[in-house]
DNA sequence: AGCACGCCGACT
DNA sequence: GTCGGCGTGCTC
């Protein structure tokens, strides 16, 4: 009897006979099965071969045809999706849909084929005397070679695949369909790097001895220390052993130029995947990664369930980064389970930042983790010299106080480029009426809308709905005003004080696409544009080796925010768009515009550096039981209206409070931060424990029962497991 | 999640 | 008289 997982949201497994007139005995786990499910024919994943089922056998049905020999998944990947499943409380078949390419979970089959064309036998006879067109010349010569594969044909161009065609439809060429053998490992070496600083050769003298063992690392070095340079001497010790090596990158990191510093130093084929492949590319990469035809491969997030022909290595960049953990549906961290990936093929796994989580630095300060530093700055950079713009002292005129607007102009004429950091899209983040105090709402969500004057729209920005700007205020018929600092404003307001000086705006609004983006870097890079306007985005990844001073317009979003972990964003944001200046060998400065100078954390984070911010942080944690010194799952439930999402809760929290003890902490449930979002009310119930099995324990025995409730009636609910977001 | 089955309004 | 609205119930 057959124990599958199928792609529905369903915490359980089905049980299957096996197809007829196929022995059981031969069958291994995660091998794909093809079953009939209710009216429909569904492709699972072949979890265990049982003894027996909890149904009697009659009821049972047949699967239809196992379609594979080998399994999709090694063994360590596979166990590794359904730990991840139980432990992120997600329903097993959803989590192993996400862990394969969407095309096997059409059929399509496991191993890489290749079409080959070759002339029949009879060809030369039949062909006598046809008159050729020029392509078809052209594909007749290739044939004559020998037999010619479809890539070699799509090489040809366009009309060589309709020329093949033509000739098949004549009946003068024959196809047939091979499976390249699996690849040899590939070795070749590297292109010489740059000499090493004596902490990087540390570093990748420590990462190489752990090789061929589970070795967890915190690689924490600064901005411009070389991080990448050590994560490419131990790759390249890593081929040497004719094993391969996994790279996770946050999602935005993933250009074009981060995977030719790959591509320069070894001449070997990398597999890459990010969201932006296609179907059938995605499969490609897939199969070199699982073959090993690809000794590196680099991707986002879901590559943490790319099998591996033969594991060497784990190498986490930019291991704070928050697009790891997956915000919605199976919200797995591809940090934390590469850190058990590793553990399980017995290799040493690099988490890198130069930022890292307070969860990593506390695994470090525990001697779970090995830590590794890098303090200086390759090259004759120099540590940027960092001060405090005081808000409340300082005139500011659009977000830019007179202090900052003087930096600015001694850096432009001194020839550096100047940075500024803001983490707010669009013009202005209110439309407010002087005279009656409205404020343009968004109706779906409790939010304001937000001004774009260039598409003259208000846009919200949680539900993206948009508007046009009213002319006047609907309620009292007065003048309606843009209110605070958004990037498109700010860029606005250069153009007055800085005319003439080119500015380039980087933010969502003006980045769509992976060519913009290059676009706008090379105009950077080529010391066109002076100023850079930008959010998040800036601090990503990207050098701007000619920034000299960087401005952070408005630290104090980041102090106040509801959230536990909204200071630790903050100081981490500062201090990656800190690092992007005075690079090159000039000296940097950085300013810090705040309200309110004297916040503990700030003065921590400029005096002493991010230790000095994470170790204060790390100590608020653990007085006040927050993560990493306790556990949290997060009940989220969204309804129609606020009383049925929180009666849901209610209902929920009630059955919970007898198995949670003393050990589990229910904490709510409260309406989320912005309770109405896109027309939908929003709530949320906190466990916290200081125990992770009392945990799992309660999560295990309880959600099981919640869509059990009367109260969960047009509910829709979800458990975040180690959320990262709890407001 | 699909998909079917099942009972009540505006159309040929 | 039917097509079709989406409520609710099930899928080994």
């Amino acid at each position: 009897m057959l124990r599958i997982a199928l792609d529905v949201p369903l915490r359980r497994l089905y049980d299957y006979l096996p197809p007829d007139g196929v022995a059981v005995a031969g069958l291994r786990p995660g091998v794909r099965v093809e079953v009939p499910f209710g009216p429909r024919t569904l492709i699972g994943v072949l979890v265990e071969v049982a003894a027996g089922s909890s149904l009697p056998t009659s009821r049972l049905r047949a699967a239809r045809a196992v379609l594979d020999v080998e399994p999709a998944l090694d063994p360590v990947t596979f166990d590794l999706v359904r730990w991840a499943a139980d432990y992120y409380h997600h329903p097993p078949g959803e989590a192993l849909a996400a862990a394969l390419p969407i095309l096997l979970r059409t059929g399509r089959s496991l191993l890489a084929r290749e079409t080959y064309w070759q002339w029949r036998a009879d060809a030369a006879t039949a062909a006598t005397g046809t008159r050729l067109g020029a392509r078809q010349k052209a594909v007749a010569i290739r044939l004559d070679a020998g037999p010619l594969s479809a890539s070699a044909l799509a090489e040809l161009g366009d009309g060589a695949r309709a020329a093949m065609k033509g000739f098949a439809q004549k009946g003068w060429v024959e196809s047939c369909e091979v499976e390249p053998d699996a690849a040899p490992p590939p070795r070749g070496d590297a292109a010489p790097g740059p000499v090493l600083t004596g902490a990087q050769a540390e570093a990748v003298a420590a990462i190489g001895a752990g090789l061929g063992t589970f070795a967890p690392f915190l690689l924490h070095g600064v901005t411009g220390s070389g991080k990448t340079e050590v994560y490419l001497r131990s790759i390249a010790e890593v081929l040497k052993r004719g094993e391969q090596a996994l790279v996770l990158v946050p999602e935005i990191a993933l250009t074009p130029q981060a995977v030719s510093r790959f591509a320069a130093r070894f001449p070997v084929p990398l597999a890459v995947l990010h969201s932006g492949l296609t179907d059938s590319e995605r499969l490609d990469m897939w199969r070199l990664a699982r073959s090993g035809a690809a000794p590196i491969v680099i991707g986002t997030r879901s590559a943490v369930f790319v099998p591996l022909a033969r594991p060497g290595i784990i190498v986490v960049d930019e291991e704070h980064d928050a697009s790891y953990k997956q915000q919605e549906g199976f919200r797995y961290s591809a940090r934390d389970l590469a850190v058990l990936r590793g553990q399980r093929h017995g290799i040493p796994v690099v988490l890198g930042s130069a930022t890292p989580s307070l969860e990593t630095l506390q695994q470090a300060d525990v001697g779970r983790y090995r830590r590794l530093r890098l303090p200086e700055r390759a090259g004759a950079a120099v540590t940027p010299r960092t001060a405090i713009v005081d808000l409340r002292l300082h005139e500011e005129r659009q977000g830019i106080a007179t202090p900052s607007v003087l930096a600015m102009q001694r850096h432009l004429a001194a020839g550096g480029q100047v940075l500024l950091y803001l983490n707010r899209r669009g013009y202005a983040p209110l439309l407010f009426c002087p005279t009656c105090s409205w404020a343009a709402p968004c109706s779906a969500c409790d939010a304001r809308m937000t001004v774009h004057m260039k598409r003259s729209r208000l846009i919200c920005h949680h539900c993206g709905m948009q508007e046009p700007v009213p002319y006047a205020c609907p309620q009292c018929g007065a003048e309606l005003r843009p209110v605070g600092q958004g990037t498109e404003r700010v860029e606005d307001a250069l153009d007055e004080f800085f005319p003439g000086v080119p500015v380039v705006r980087i933010d969502r609004d003006t980045i769509q696409s992976r060519g913009e983006i290059e676009a706008a870097l090379e105009r950077v890079h080529s010391g066109e544009a002076r100023i850079l306007v930008g959010t998040q985005m800036l601090t990503k990844g990207h050098d701007f080796p000619d920034v000299t001073l960087v401005v952070v317009l408005n630290a104090d979003q980041g102090l106040f925010g509801s959230d536990f972990r909204a200071s630790e964003r903050l100081a981490q944001s500062i201090v990656q768009v800190a690092g992007r200046a005075g690079r090159a060998s000039r000296p940097g400065e950085v300013l810090v515009q705040t309200a309110c100078p004297e916040h503990p954390l700030l003065t921590r984070l400029l005096r002493e550096g991010y230790d000095g911010y994470a170790s204060a942080a790390l100590e608020e944690r653990a007085a006040a039981g927050w993560p990493p010194f306790s556990r949290l799952a997060l009940l989220r439930a969204e309804a129609a209206s606020r009383e049925a999402a929180l009666g849901f809760l209610e209902a929920a929290r009630a059955r919970a409070a007898g198995p949670a003890g003393d050990s589990v902490r229910l904490l709510g449930p409260v309406a989320a931060a912005m309770e109405r979002r896109a027309g939908r009310f929003r709530a949320q119930l906190l466990l916290e424990s200081a125990s992770r099995a009392a945990l799992h324990r309660l999560l295990g025995s309880w959600l099981p029962e919640l869509d059990l409730l009367p109260e969960a009636r047009g509910v829709r609910w979800s458990i975040d497991v180690d959320p990262l977001e709890t407001s």
